[in-house]
DNA sequence: CATCAGGGCCCTG
DNA sequence: CAGGGCCCTGAT
């Protein structure tokens, strides 16, 4: 599909904002649906039901604190449709951050996380801009698997479910709607090579069809215990993917008492200089960092993954199973 | 060729 | 609360 009109605001983060350590995080894989270049993201939408096309620029230096939001769509989007799209981009990016700049404020001398909040001041951690239900998609293709078929898993379901959008030169897909894998039988997803989890994913569908999963009213529910408690209540979640969706879609900063095995390696590495149990760092993060605990082990474990890919870091390249 | 573990979670005993 | 099982893939 091609979405030639397109139609333009003006968003403007909380300060400071970090454009490119916001749109890109390294440490996720690379997905068909997203595309970042220093100064430039790209990606395919579906919101309200239609496949969009959304770019986000950083006017560039000197106006760090502005980012300019372009949708584009098959006829020209409306500017009650911008405006729609402009409020979920900057929840979903977490724009608005009250917390993010306290803890800049509060943590840039720190000697752990200091230099890593001075390199990317305002970094957002979040959901690589997905909707709560795609978000839990991926966690669930994460699951109990590497990273290469994870990636493969997900291109499958796109072509089958997804829809592939064009615009700006860019080719990038849109997720589907929870009720499309609802109505498929099993063994289709199960075709589609994903294993055990088509049982999930088609259990997780019906969760959100039926309203029993609410993303908009658990948005609004701002204590993070209540909305753990919820999302362990969806079939398939359980510490590690509720961790996920806590910090990278609902941006509670506090962390949780989950770490895992091979996360707890390179955070221990990178603090300590050696493999760490889990719950020391844990430990450890919760003494220092308090009620920003999940966003300091943000820092550092993306921060690590930046270094990486400009000078690859060998101990980390072996922790990361293609 | 066979075996195994992988960026979890459910279910059972 | 511990541990087996799960789809599939590529590494050994």
């Amino acid at each position: 599909m091609r979405l030639g009109k397109r139609a333009s605001v003006i968003l403007t983060p909380t300060s400071p904002f970090h454009f490119d350590g916001t749109m890109f995080n390294p440490s996720y894989f690379p997905g068909p649906g997203s595309h970042w270049e220093p100064g430039s993201f790209w990606m395919g939408l579906r919101w309200r039901g239609r496949p969009y096309g959304v770019r986000l620029r950083s006017p560039g230096a000197g106006s760090r604190t502005r980012v300019t939001l372009t949708v584009y769509a098959q006829r020209r989007p409306s500017r009650a449709t911008l405006a729609s799209i402009a409020e979920e981009i900057s929840w979903r990016f977490d724009l608005n951050s009250m917390g993010v700049p306290e803890f800049v404020r509060r943590f840039r001398r720190d000697p752990y996380v200091g230099p890593l909040i001075r390199r990317r001041p305002g970094m957002r951690p979040h959901a690589d801009i997905l909707s709560l239900y795609e978000y839990l998609v991926i966690t669930v293709l994460l699951q109990n698997t590497v990273v290469r078929r994870s990636v493969s898993m997900l291109r499958a379901l796109y072509e089958r479910f997804g829809q592939r959008v064009e615009f700006d030169g860019k080719t990038l897909w849109t997720f589907w709607e929870p009720g499309q894998v609802h109505e498929a039988p099993e063994e289709e997803l199960r075709a589609l090579k994903v294993g055990y989890r088509a049982r999930i994913l088609k259990r997780q569908a019906a969760q959100f069809v039926s309203g029993e999963v609410d993303e908009a009213a658990l948005r609004r529910v701002r204590d993070q215990d209540a909305v753990a408690e919820a999302l362990d209540g969806i079939y398939g979640v359980g510490p590690q993917s509720a961790g996920y969706m806590l910090m990278g879609f609902f941006h509670f900063y506090r962390g949780t008492e989950h770490l895992s095995p091979w996360e707890a390696k390179i955070m221990g590495r990178l603090l300590f200089g050696r493999a760490t149990a889990p719950d020391r760092i844990v430990r450890f993060l919760a003494r220092r960092y308090g009620e920003f605990s999940g966003l300091a082990g943000s820092y550092i474990f993306v921060d690590a993954f930046w270094r990486h890919r400009a000078k690859p870091i060998p101990w980390l390249a072996r922790e990361i199973r293609l």
